[in-house]
DNA sequence: AGCACGCCGACT
DNA sequence: GTCGGCGTGCTC
């Protein structure tokens, strides 16, 4: 009989390596369930891992090591959002510990334990009741005391009723035993909404209806609305109904659009508190976050990107508005999709999501129009709002004045004279992307990237590539002429074109230089408010709170994506056109977009602006389907960078071959190319490009060269990544 | 990714 | 004579 192979402890690491790691149980503990974090010893240091199954220990194999403790009695994941994660790890290509980690707020990832989410609810003892009358009036522990015989309020009650000063006052009632708290989890009961609902056009109701009707199992509704035609209140809608029927909802918000107007907005119309997760918070305030959600504490969660990862015990509902955002790709690391996540959740759980857009990504569209998607469109402004007029200006055959034509600036002196506001889009910082000699033809470009330096103030040469800078050179190095002369037109030299042509006139200017940290965006805006002014600026622009008196966007050049090499230039183009024109006369007035083009008959372009955004995603799907593109293949790209070019090219060519290997007929791997930007910080970028039109095929190719790849000799020198379903190619 | 080990330049 | 540069290799 052979002795029984010891049971082993298999243990999901964040470490870049593919595989599990095996332990001995720790010492006297029973084998936890599956997600329960371990902490366990690996080379020199102790790390938290994740305990995923037992296993048993291969006679000839590694002596293994003793786990050291179990840190959870029951796991952090929940059930489906365990298996979602397993399953993300293994789409996106990446280990397992790593992608659990991710899906931690840092403390929790550290091995904190889940952070108490119970709150002080302070009430007057029975000492204090007694003693109220004897305190002096007027006196802040006196209007505390009265505050507090109308009943128990929590500390935040007590900042919002007294005012400053409230603790110190409450220490004193403390002290004396006439104020005492318990610490609870504030109360689930739903409270009157600060603000009611508007009335609901006929549209919206129509979706809302459709929404419901589809709770309690899992399906995915396209809202394409056009802007400003009131996608929130279909989702605030929805939300209520989710609450209605005792269950949690998610809402996935682009980086940019959760802005405190936003979660003002959610917060004063839903019956409950609205949690939010956004880049400015503490890892403390996400660590309680989390907590609060998974112990369905939390009723409604509204986050950026990484809110996917909530727990959501009693989920109800899964909305992801501007689902065409790109901030929704994470862009290193575990490059996972939140969108693409969410609606995999979504199906997990049971639950129906939403993905709202006036500009749906064409993979969205493509589900709709093959009906696996439910498809509700709102076409109408609320209240009556027209859409904007739009004309294409022929910059052929015009003099530009620092990017700015004759006929534009005569329109952005009627609109002021009419007391309205302009908003002028360009997506170019600096003061100009090229400084170029005259007498010889060089230009400015990165020792460190071969692209051209943009121009910053005079005298500045900065690369939006890799953050190098430098001085502008005193004279052309190649042929010493003294004309060197900035090229184009970025949002500072229209800025200050701006302020030259119309003095006094306000001018703000939006883009990552002037606008930083939170907030920034609504105090440019309010800085604005109603009088006649001029916006200047990058896509910041293109979402922001409502500006009433805007009634005219120019888009000061539309060239760019037309004939760029990545397939989804144009779709972005589009999507970004739209969004800003869309800013352009809410309310009563009607709003007019102008866009500055050489190609003024460029189809794409005519097509766009003749007939919307539908009607182009339309014409562009037809030639992805012709091209065999995305939504109609499958992609998914091996990057590698080194400072050499031999270690990059052999690592390639090895991954290449490995592929080429496994020999799969249904997937094309393309020969190791130079990425777009083949030399970036002084690194040369190379890659592979993997295709199919079937996904299991790729998938299943990818399910065994991405551990092969770690074995490659050739990996070792080079920097690589895999990146499934990549969004750009750069 | 860390972290240790390892073999060559400018400092107390 | 050492501190430390980052190349190379390993982590149950």
């Amino acid at each position: 009989m052979p002795v029984p192979a010891p049971a082993t402890w298999r243990i999901a690491l964040s470490v870049p390596l593919p595989r599990l790691f095996d332990y001995r149980p720790a010492d006297g503990a029973s084998t936890p369930a599956a997600g329960c974090r371990v902490k366990v010893p690996f080379g020199s240091r102790s790390l938290v891992g994740f305990y995923v199954e037992a296993g048993t220990a291969a006679p000839e194999g590694p002596e293994l090591r003793t786990a050291e403790a179990v840190l959870d009695e029951v796991p952090l994941f929940d059930p489906p959002l365990w298996q979602a994660l397993g399953w993300a790890a293994g789409y996106w290509q990446r280990p397992l510990g790593e992608v659990l980690a991710t899906a931690l707020p840092v403390a929790l990832r550290q091995g904190e334990p889940l952070p108490d989410t119970r709150t002080a609810f302070w009430h007057l003892t029975e000492a204090g009741g007694t003693a109220l009358a004897g305190l002096r009036r007027g006196s802040r522990p006196r209007a505390l005391a009265d505050y507090l015989a109308q009943g128990e309020r929590d500390e935040a009650a007590l900042a919002a009723s007294i005012g400053p000063g409230w603790r110190d006052a409450l220490r004193r009632l403390e002290a004396r035993g006439l104020a005492a708290s318990i610490l609870r989890v504030p109360s689930r009961e739903a409270h009157a909404p600060a603000r009611a609902a508007p009335e609901r056009s006929p549209e919206q109701a129509e979706a809302t209806a459709a929404i419901d009707a589809l709770a309690g199992r899992f399906a995915v509704a396209l809202l394409e609305g056009v802007t400003g035609s009131g996608k929130t209140e279909v989702y605030l809608a929805a939300i209520e109904a989710c609450l209605a029927r005792g269950r949690q909802a998610l809402v996935l918000v682009p980086e940019i659009g959760l802005t405190p107007q936003a979660i003002r907005r959610y917060g004063e119309r839903l019956p409950v508190p609205v949690l939010t997760l956004h880049s400015g918070l503490s890892e403390t305030e996400r660590a309680a976050t989390f907590a609060r959600m998974a112990r369905g504490e939390g009723r409604v969660l509204i986050g950026t990107r990484s809110a996917v990862f909530s727990p959501l015990p009693d989920a109800g509902l899964i909305i992801i508005d501007e689902e065409h955002d790109g901030s929704y790709k994470q862009q290193d690391g575990f490059r996972y999709h939140a969108r693409d996540f969410a609606l995999v959740r979504a199906r997990g759980l049971g639950v129906p999501a939403v993905l709202g857009s006036a500009t749906p990504s064409l993979e969205t569209l493509q589900h709709a129009r093959s009906k696996r998607y439910a498809w509700l469109t709102l076409r109408e402004r609320a209240g009556g709002a027209r859409p904007p007029r739009v004309r294409v200006l022929d910059l052929r055959s015009q003099r530009l004045e620092h990017g700015l034509s004759r006929p534009l600036l005569d329109a952005i002196a009627d609109c002021l004279a009419r007391g309205e506001q302009a908003l002028v889009f360009r997506n170019r910082r600096g003061y100009a992307p090229v400084l170029l000699c005259h007498d010889c033809g060089w230009h400015a470009d990165c020792a460190r990237c071969d692209r051209p330096l943009t121009l910053h103030g005079r005298h500045r040469l900065i690369c939006h590539h890799c953050g190098h800078r430098r001085s502008v050179p005193p004279a052309c190095p190649d042929c010493g002429g003294l004309a060197l002369v900035p090229q184009g037109a970025g949002t500072e030299r229209l800025e200050e074109a701006l302020a030259a042509r119309f003095p006094g006139v306000p001018l703000i200017r939006v883009d990552r230089e002037t606008t930083r940290g939170r907030d920034a965006l609504g105090k440019h805006f309010d800085a604005l408010g109603d009088a006649p002014g001029i916006l200047v600026g990058t896509q910041m622009l293109a979402k922001g709170h409502d500006l009433p008196k805007l009634t005219l966007v120019a888009i000061t050049s539309a060239d760019e994506g037309l004939f760029s090499a990545d397939f989804r230039a144009g779709e972005r183009m589009a999507q970004l056109l739209v969004q800003v024109a869309g800013r352009a006369g809410r309310a009563q007035r009607p709003g007019e977009v102008w866009l500055q083009t050489h190609h003024p008959d460029h189809p794409l372009l005519q097509t766009l602006v003749t007939r919307g955004y539908p009607a182009f995603a339309e014409a562009e799907l037809a030639e992805r389907a012709a091209a065999g593109l995305p939504p109609f293949s499958h992609l998914a790209l091996l990057r590698a960078e080194s400072p050499h070019a031999e270690p990059l090219n052999a690592f390639l060519a090895a991954a290449h071959a490995l592929a080429r290997a496994q020999g799969s007929a249904e997937v094309a791997a393309h020969p190791p190319m130079p990425a777009p930007m083949p030399r970036r910080a002084g690194r040369l970028r190379g890659q592979v490009l993997f295709e199919s039109t079937h996904r299991p095929a790729l998938q299943s190719l990818l399910r065994t060269l991405y551990p092969a790849l770690f074995d490659l000799p050739e990996a070792r020198r080079v920097r690589w990544s895999l990146d499934v379903d990549p969004v750009d190619l750069y």
